[in-house]
DNA sequence: ATGAAAGCGCTAACAG
DNA sequence: CTGTTAGCGCTTTCAT
């Protein structure tokens, strides 16, 4: 780890006898640059071993090369596999991508200030989480291009969106339990429109139970509260909360879980009671992330890889064309029948 | 999306009627600078909305404030932890964390070509790759500090590491079968030696089965080729390597994988075969990831989000001190048994 | 086709 | 305590 000095352009130009300029022409392929000299440079560069500085490069150029990438960080299988679909392309593009890890609201506050500032990225993308009021509206002076994936909010429509239709695929989960001949249908989701409960401000979970409300509404069902739980993301809590709603002496014979990971604490808390799956209990999730496909879970599937990926072209399109109109993409949803529903016992 | 220009700390100086070096040492929190006019220029910072600009501050610096992470990419929960663990700590330094997807050998090469420079980033976090011969003198002669994590390189002493014994590992996992009375005991892991299978050269699934040969030795049992199967990392192929294993007709009474996502597949593959676990088939699978407490899986549990932690500990310590002596950190490895093993049957 | 020179925005060494 | 100044390494006019 010899600390050697840094071998700059100057260096190369003085191997090869020519002026740095020529030197950044021959190592950008520009056109103006003779043939044999482009050469002789390109050999030095390799002899010397030499890096452009990307820093200087950065800051000559007026650009940072990069796009930040805001992330609630990888807790849920399903944001891990968006970032996956977002740094799959991205790797591909000639910028970095840095990752801001989003765990408490003071880091929250700390990225929204900074980030979406020329410079400090050439674009940003935010992935599931949805921006407060106060949030939106710095997002909404920012001077990049920002897309949103799974993201939402009402004064944000100038921005780039790549989302997924919550509400409808709420809605289609419910009413598939519905058409199974269900009617006492329970839901098990995140703690929403409370900041301790939820202080990521995640939306998905109540456009789902909107959905299914909806669903119920339409079936002419009476939406029970005694057949709702919410409590923070995680397999542990909804597990608590299945055990609280299957415990009721007129217990619902299906379960509506906001998230793959709720349904199996679901699945759990069915078992903890002796009930089985799917002849005493119907439970169906939402995402088809890989644990639904082990377990046999039944789930509306949503694009998570794709939308990542979406997300990313959306952004490097902007980027290069920066008069772009914005593009509102909503991903489509899909059933997929496992072996966790079935009609309700004895119908 | 008004593409004003950029708020210059000359800008602030000029506000607060002071010189740009005084407004550099106001942010940076210099002690030396006047207690009210830090708070006046700290009142113009946030006026003018102004934010540094990162490329200016590095290169004047002559350093990139900013890490670079190389993963072959999120394909595996276990790497996902792993990183996991690393961005939650880096998120709270100066450092920014830039990450590099492998997903192919063009873009390894271009990785380990120029990502090793001071050029580039202050430091680099390797995570499960193990670098081949040519790749490790790039690393060993590299100019800024580098840790491995879960990846190892007989020429590589040099670096700081952060592993994990696999072969006392897969020894301690094929004892316990062992103990319980087992003597037919297979092995499903990922493609080894082989540059078509195994494009990434992991090196971990190997050591495991050198662990478990190492143990079936020492109880004087014979290593049958029968009874391996490897094949590309996957839940799929695993399934398939142990459906070929498990119909043989002196089958093992146990199998051990080498990951829990390949433990899946094969206990896929018992309940294709219509065995039960574990009265018919043992099964072990090595990483103790969620989805192994979901299905109940016997494990060896290895520190993930721990290794990528400590992993940005050393980093962050070398950084401060390059003069530091590099530091190999084995991290424990703890048996997990739950309900996936049991003595072999008729025993 | 190439060289010379200015400047991107910031920090730090040097004066005062 | 603060102002002045000289770069950091690169790109990019402007000349030639």
């Amino acid at each position: 780890m010899t600390r050697r000095r840094q071998v700059t352009i100057r260096d190369v130009a003085q191997a090869a006898g020519v002026s740095p300029g020529t030197v950044s022409r021959a190592i950008n392929d520009s056109p103006l640059v003779n043939e044999e000299t482009q050469q002789r440079i390109m050999e030095i560069v390799e002899d010397l071993n030499y890096v452009p500085n990307i820093a200087a490069r950065r800051l000559s150029l007026g650009k940072t090369l990069a796009v930040s990438v805001v992330v609630p960080f990888f807790t849920r299988p399903s944001v891990s596999e968006r970032l996956n679909g977002a740094v799959s392309l991205l790797s591909q593009s000639q910028y970095d991508l840095v990752i801001h890890n989003i765990e408490t609201p003071e880091q929250r506050a700390a990225c929204f200030e900074t980030i979406p500032h020329r410079e400090r990225a050439d674009g940003v993308l935010i992935i599931s989480l949805a921006p407060t009021d106060e949030e939106a509206s710095l997002l909404a002076d920012a001077d990049i291009p920002i897309v949103l994936i799974d993201a939402d909010h009402p004064d944000l429509d100038m921005l780039h969106q790549v989302t997924v239709d919550d509400f409808a695929g709420g809605r289609a989960a419910t009413e598939y339990l519905l058409e199974l001949g269900h009617t006492r249908i329970g839901f098990v989701g995140d703690s929403i429109g409370d900041v301790i409960g939820n202080p990521l401000n995640f939306t998905s979970s109540r456009e789902r139970y909107e959905g299914y409300c909806a669903a119920l509404a339409s079936a002419g069902i009476e939406v029970r509260d005694a057949y709702y739980g919410e409590d923070q993301h995680g397999r542990q809590q909804a597990r608590r909360q299945a055990l609280r709603i299957l415990s009721l002496t007129d217990r619902p014979t299906a379960i509506f879980a906001a998230s793959d990971t709720q349904a199996v604490g679901v699945l759990e808390a069915a078992a903890d009671l002796h009930l089985t799956v799917p002849d005493d209990l119907s439970v169906i999730g939402y995402d088809d992330v890989e644990v639904a496909d082990i377990v046999g879970l039944t789930t509306m599937r949503q694009l998570l890889f794709e939308s990542g990926r979406r997300g990313v072209e959306l952004l490097l399109d902007a980027l290069a064309n920066p008069a772009i109109d914005p593009v509102h993409e909503i991903l489509p949803t899909e059933l997929v029948i496992r072996q966790t529903t079935a009609p309700p016992p004895s119908y």
